[in-house]
DNA sequence: ATTTATAAAGGTCAAAGAAAGTCAAAGTAA
DNA sequence: TTACTTTGACTTTCTTTGACCTTTATAAAT
């Protein structure tokens, strides 16, 4: 097996549940007997934003590399929505979708006052029924980008 | 954990609901066991006016270091952005106000993308000039709502 | 009362240290 | 051959440390 496998296969192991890990370069490296620019390689290739996965870091003392996994369920739950929605939407809809993304706790406070005001009759003010589909349009944007 | 990151973190839990806090360098570096520059690149890297504080210190006898956070209210801030607004706003004006936001940590990316979604010619796709009239009132509909 | 010395703060800056990043060359496997 | 892996020299970023500087208060000396 190549190292970079058992170096990804470690890593994938460490998210226990958890959605993110936080590692250190030089002591991953040391673990491995390899030189530390192989833990760049196999995160480069093993842990893109393609493959669900995105990744931050912190050089000096005390620097570590944060990988993030991308919430599936979260952007599957949200492209559902996406594609359950039609070409028109109602303030209603809305407003059951939203209190919906809250008890599952899929969005903030604040998100949900924005997805509810920029997609509101008072804002909108346009007659119908090009508001209805002005809302399904601003509210399945704004949705694509709730997905981390 | 980094010492600095320690030393940040003790000292914004000093900010108890307070708006100003009153620290002696060398009492800070000695409880940390630090040299007492390291209080001084703790404040220059954490305690940034970008970053909401504005310091002022003393020397001599009974000397400080005072840390006070400005909070150009959230508030303020939006409802001055509101009024300055007219009733049109072209995609570029919010793109500079978005930048800005981000830069004064006023939003979230997140937050900055739904902004950014909602008022993007491709989602609003009518013509102008209903369009940056419309554009200006959900944007100004959805900066109300950022005020916590 | 004024000047002078001393001690008590805090400030600056650059060097050393600690990570992580980049990139291209060399090695391997399909 | 072609694509993927491994290695390592070199770079960039952030943190820690320490030597030296400036400002302020207070006590001592005039």
């Amino acid at each position: 097996m190549r190292m970079s496998d058992t170096i990804e296969e470690f890593i994938k192991e460490l998210f226990d549940d958890e959605d993110a890990i936080e590692i250190q370069r030089n002591d991953l490296a040391l673990k491995f007997n390899c030189v530390p620019s192989q833990i760049n390689y196999v995160i480069a290739t093993r842990f893109k934003p393609s493959q669900g996965y995105y990744v931050e870091s912190k050089r000096g003392g005390g620097g570590h590399i944060k990988i993030r996994k991308i919430n599936i369920t979260k952007s599957n739950y949200f492209m559902h929505i996406i594609n359950s929605i039609e070409d028109y939407l109602t303030g209603q809809d809305v407003d059951i979708f939203i209190s919906n993304f809250l008890s599952y706790n899929m969005i903030t406070e604040t998100e949900a006052k924005l997805l509810k005001v920029a997609t509101s009759d008072n804002v909108l003010k346009i007659s119908q029924p090009e508001r209805d589909i002005l809302r399904a349009r601003i509210f399945k944007n704004m949705i694509v980008n709730l997905i981390d």
